[in-house]
DNA sequence: GTCTTCATCTCGGTC
DNA sequence: GACCGAGGTGAAGAC
């Protein structure tokens, strides 16, 4: 990791081209290639990047530039696509290298993914006599959450954290597809979330979807009594 | 701005909880306040980060965590919501201050805006005869890319870059009102898009909308042509 | 203000 | 490797 302080002018060419103009920012440089462009604002989202793969390449300013201050040349080619950044860089504040090592990673926890997964082994929550078939059901437009058997039919699960009208039209699209495969018709459609905007329930009411909102804390409780009792 | 390279552990917790290990990484403090924990890898995405509105609070670590090697404890709190990054400093091996000022700002050339212009311009990729009646083309819920005239009707165009599938919901939207004015109707759909994914292509295809594939570099190609032209 | 849509989205999962 | 969906999405424009 090389960080470099310094009055710089950045122009990116690719999926787009854009141009900083000269003004003191920090560069970093990462171990793999990558490089950002930070101000002294904004949010975590750098001014101007390039994302690995990539190389960087170092050159003298023509003589023009060095007129102008210029003192560096960067050229910040990505290795798979026509992406370049170009850095110019002026006065330099600082340059320091620093050598950190492969990071341990982030552990998340609590998202949706937990909430699928606690729903799967708590079926029941759908009614009594449910079992499932499987998570992630595949279909020609994308993967139902949960389908499940349910009396006389199939369930279709669409969990959501915040439930709105957007989940709503999703498993609307999955329904209209899967109730047309006899094997599995007449196939039910369930809204679960842990929060369910009201304008989301109106809807699946309208097109006969149940809404089902799910206690977190209480299912991960029932996991952590399962995992102490088996 | 200040940077401080050091060996920390970070805790997050907020819309989820998360977890850093102890390790070194580039502790990045922005002017607004906010705070970014960078490692020597990955692409612009910060491993944890506070945005602002933010405060950061110093303390001195327990008698406990300064057994563990804590040399000093920075509790970043948003001003917003409960959102709340702990970061536990251990060995620091630089930590320096800039002046940068404000930045001037990025600028953007080049994007989505340019292909639906570039279409209108080339409104025969519709096919033959067809005239373009206008860009943006207001409705009660939101306006249409392009509206054209075609044989017999009209021709309603969803542009994307990327086309997925609410793109192609959007369109239907579109094509259920605009097919219910009398001066308009029949209203065919086109969605064009430089890259249709296969999914968004079954939808398309089911509800009767024609998908077309934009060659944007030939598209600016002769664009530029027209340009020497005239 | 709120809401919608785009993004050099990034990132993780699965097939 | 391609594709799909979520995001502590962020950011810009419309209303």
């Amino acid at each position: 990791m090389r960080i470099v302080v310094a009055a710089c002018s950045v122009d990116y060419s690719g999926r787009l081209t854009a141009h900083l103009p000269l003004a003191p920012r920090v560069l970093m440089r990462k171990a793999d290639g990558s490089v950002l462009v930070h101000s002294d604002g904004g949010s975590y989202k750098p001014l101007n990047w390039m994302t690995p793969p990539c190389a960087v390449t170092e050159s003298e300013p023509t003589d023009d530039q060095r007129e102008q201050g210029v003192r560096e040349v960067w050229t910040v080619q990505n290795t798979k696509s026509d992406d370049r950044l170009i850095i110019s860089l002026h006065e330099i504040q600082a340059d320091h290298s620093f050598e950190l090592g492969v990071d341990p990673g982030l552990v998340k926890d609590g998202v949706e993914a937990h909430l699928q997964k606690l729903l799967a082994e708590q079926i029941g929550l759908l009614g009594d006599g449910h079992a499932l078939v499987r998570r992630e059901y595949p279909t020609a437009i994308g993967p139902v959450d949960i389908l499940a058997r349910g009396d006389g039919g199939h369930v279709a699960v669409e969990i959501k954290r915040r439930g709105d009208i957007d989940g709503v039209e999703q498993l609307t699209r999955y329904l209209d597809l899967l109730n047309r495969d006899p094997l599995l018709a007449p196939v039910e459609g369930v809204f679960a979330a842990q929060e369910i905007k009201p304008q989301a329930r109106v809807l699946a009411t309208d097109r006969g979807i149940r809404c089902l909102v799910l206690d977190y804390d209480a299912m991960r409780g029932i996991d952590d009594v399962d995992s102490r009792l088996f």
